[in-house]
DNA sequence: CCTATTTTGGATAAAAGAGTCTCAATAATG
DNA sequence: CATTATTGAGACTCTTTTATCCAAAATAGG
């Protein structure tokens, strides 16, 4: 598995976030029902995202969590990094410690042009660019049903 | 992680075998000594690609592994497909099953195009063109020492 | 035929990832 | 002030991955 299924989670309500409402505080309990996520494990997650400062969360009545800047100056790499780390992107193809430019594995050049690949595409990647098309094109972001439903009612 | 553990090791030992003497069998001890790697996790992964038909084995004295093909011929996507299994480079990037061009994410059409860079980076790069850049610049397959030393004595 | 060497396969254990549950802390509202 | 809605934090369970161990099968060589 590339991502780990906390990040893909994590991704997934951090698109929902910024496609609602920018400064209104969303109950995770409403997230974890319209994304199909276990409620206590989205909610650790979002823990996360709110400790490297991506979220903010308010307790009590109308409390809930929000993006802390808006989701045009929020890339996908953000979100990748505060959950499954940097090793995720600077890891050795072959496992070994230190592999580096000063030190590289066989397959050390390659692997790096294919890291950075990854990095280059999560890092032009903002929410508000796939919110956009999400609702442009009724795209989902859920097992079934399309973009709309999930911000009805 | 982008690839397992075992996938890491399965590399690392492909390598291995594709650096010796072609046809000769080489015991798994022998190779989880010099790659460091420990016996019983290798010789199971070694059984997945052996399954696979990847490698041949030999059982009794003078037995051990080989591979079936030419290095020249193994491709790294053939091992990493043998051990992590295609979903690796299928998978939804939000998770979502059935993403596809006909019913895809918001995240699919760039998702996919980091995949194929993955894949096709691993398909275009052969066992032997590992071993010839290793042993031409002394690189490392194991955390110290330099490709040289795993075919001492 | 016996012994040593080696892979095979299954059982088991330990560590990490994924998911659940409970209780405390905070805040709005009547 | 009591009630209710909500996040925060920790303990706990389940599953998968990683790792270890052992007995069985195959085979070479004396």
């Amino acid at each position: 598995m590339l991502l780990s299924k906390s990040c893909v989670y994590g991704l997934r309500a951090s698109l929902y976030l910024a496609a609602r409402e920018q400064g209104e505080f969303i109950p995770i309990r409403n997230m974890s029902d319209k994304l199909e996520i276990s409620f206590h494990f989205l909610t650790k997650i979002l823990q996360q995202l709110t400790a490297e400062g991506i979220l903010e969360s308010f307790k009590g009545p109308n409390g809930g969590v929000r993006l802390t800047r808006e989701g045009s100056e929020i890339q996908l790499i953000d979100i990748v990094l505060a959950i499954d780390g940097p090793q995720l992107l600077t890891e050795c193809a072959l496992g070994l410690p230190g592999c580096g430019v000063k030190n590289p594995c066989p397959l050390h050049d390659k692997w790096a042009e294919t890291r950075d690949a990854i990095h280059e595409m999560l890092e032009k990647t903002t929410l508000t660019e796939l919110v956009r098309k999400g609702k442009a094109e009724n795209l989902r972001l859920t097992t079934d049903g399309g973009f709309d439903i999930l911000f009805e009612n």
